[in-house]
Order: structure tokens, then sequence, then C-alpha cells
DNA sequence: CAACTGTATTAATCAAATTAATACAGTAAT
DNA sequence: ATTACTGTATTAATTTGATTAATACAGTTG
């Protein structure tokens, strides 16, 4: 469920932090369903505790989990998560355009590009 | 002309390296043109000149600059290194896009992102 | 009570960036 | 050729942040 990048400069605590966001994101996750408990995913991602304690700490922060003594985490509330990962995206999609844009890139190319990802086809209107 | 960011995680050098190269492919800094000295920017941003040094050898190994001992590093040619940058937008922009997908996020939104950047009027067609 | 959960804390370790202090080599002008 | 610039190389010290390590405490469940 996890794979850890060692190359990668950002922090593992980060990474494992990305990959549950997007795990709750896409429904991969389910509201409420439980998160693998903090010393098992140590166990299982063979890293410190610690690390994962400040991994689930961050994602409670962001209110993407919520977590109780002697039970669990869990899966937060799925709408709000949605809306703050779309203001992400967004705010790259305007990066990525202005750097495009200095590179003095077709529009067109960009376009393409997103059709490709999205299939052609028109997606749900969301 | 060079701002630095301390909240930013990733190092100095690589800002500097990177505020270079979005200088010399807009053209700011014309072909040939002389960059500041090791030791007067690293004067100028407050920071050790090792750490330009670093920068510059990292901007060298690109192929973005040529540094002559006792003279001084000059902006490289400018053709290639256009292209090296034009494939790293578009990567990104495969990335935003499938993380756009993912989140179901209208395919819309993007364009018009890009049009509001572009400026919506055409813009040369490279 | 035993065996799980999350949480907190403090110290040690490790890695990478940055600084510091030099030294060497080439260019250019006086 | 002396002076004052350039880039380059090297080694050690420092700093910062991530990670580990080792505990301890608190709540839940059977």
């Amino acid at each position: 469920m996890i794979i850890l990048d060692y190359r990668d400069r950002r922090p593992i605590y980060e990474q494992i932090v990305e990959r549950f966001q997007e795990l709750m994101v896409s429904g991969v996750m389910e509201e409420d369903s439980q998160l693998p408990s903090v010393r098992s995913l140590a166990m299982e991602l063979s890293i410190n505790p610690n690390t994962i304690q400040r991994a689930y700490a961050e994602l409670d922060r962001q209110g993407y989990i919520y977590s109780v003594k002697g039970k669990g985490s869990f899966v937060a509330e799925n709408s709000h998560i949605k809306d703050s990962k779309k203001a992400a995206v967004y705010k790259k999609q305007e990066e990525v355009a202005t750097e495009a844009c200095l590179l003095q890139v077709d529009k067109k190319g960009l376009y393409e590009l997103i059709d490709q990802v999205y299939g052609r086809g028109g997606m749900s209107d969301d």
C-alpha cells in the first residue's frame, strides 16, 4: 500500500502523508475505515514508529484522519479533504502554466497533454 | 535578481540554479553575457562563496553556463537548454493532469487557468 | 490483567547543506 | 611584476532536520 523512495529528497513522513492522501482522495480508502496502527505500519515499512507517528499527526492536523486513543486512526470525512487537494492542484497548474508561458510553449501542447490524461472523453463535470 | 527563500525546503544552491535557469531560458540574460562573480554574488546574498560555487558548478555541468578561470562565468548557447526545460514542463503538466483527473477536477478548470496565465490572447506558437 | 491502540518526551544518530578558511591557477590592467 | 580581479579545489567545522532509540503514559477491548 505504501512504498518508500529513499532517493527522494523529501522526508519519509511526508511521503507517507502524501500517499495516504492519495488513497483517501481517490476513494481507495473509505471514510471511517481504519488505518494501520502506528506500530504495525512502522514494522511493515521497517522504520521507526515515531516517523509514522509524525505522519499521522500531520494527517490529523490537516483533517485527513481522526485518531482516537486506544482505538486507532480513521479516515475523516471526505469532502473538505478533496477541496484542499483541489486547491493544491490548481496552484500547481498555475505554476506549470507560468513556466510553460515563460518557455513560450504552445498552449495547445498543454491542452493535448491534459486531454490525453483525461482520456479524451468528457469527464464527469464534478 | 536573485531572491532566496529560507523557508523553502530546497537547498539554497538549488534555488540559485533554478533562478538562473529561468533568467536564461526566458531571455532576460542573453547568450554570452556574464554572470556575477562567485564572490560578489555571495556577498550580495550574504551567503558563503562555496554555495555559489556549487550552484555555478551545477549550471556548468548542465550546460547552462561556461566558466573560464580568471575571466568569469557566462551564459551558454541557448537552444538545447530550452529543450530540456520544455521536457521538464511537459512532465510536470502530465503529473498535474493525472492528479486533477484523480480528483475529478473538470478539465475546463485547468484550461481556464492556462488561458489566464497566457493572457487569453493567442501566444506566439513557439 | 493482557494486549492492543494513540500520544509525548528526551537523547542519540545520521545525512546533507552550509560555512569557514585557505590555497592554487588564470586574466587583465597599471 | 604587482595588484586585483576571476574560477576552482580541498578539508574541517557547524548547523539543521530527519530519523532512530528507548521509554513512559493513557485509553480501549476482551
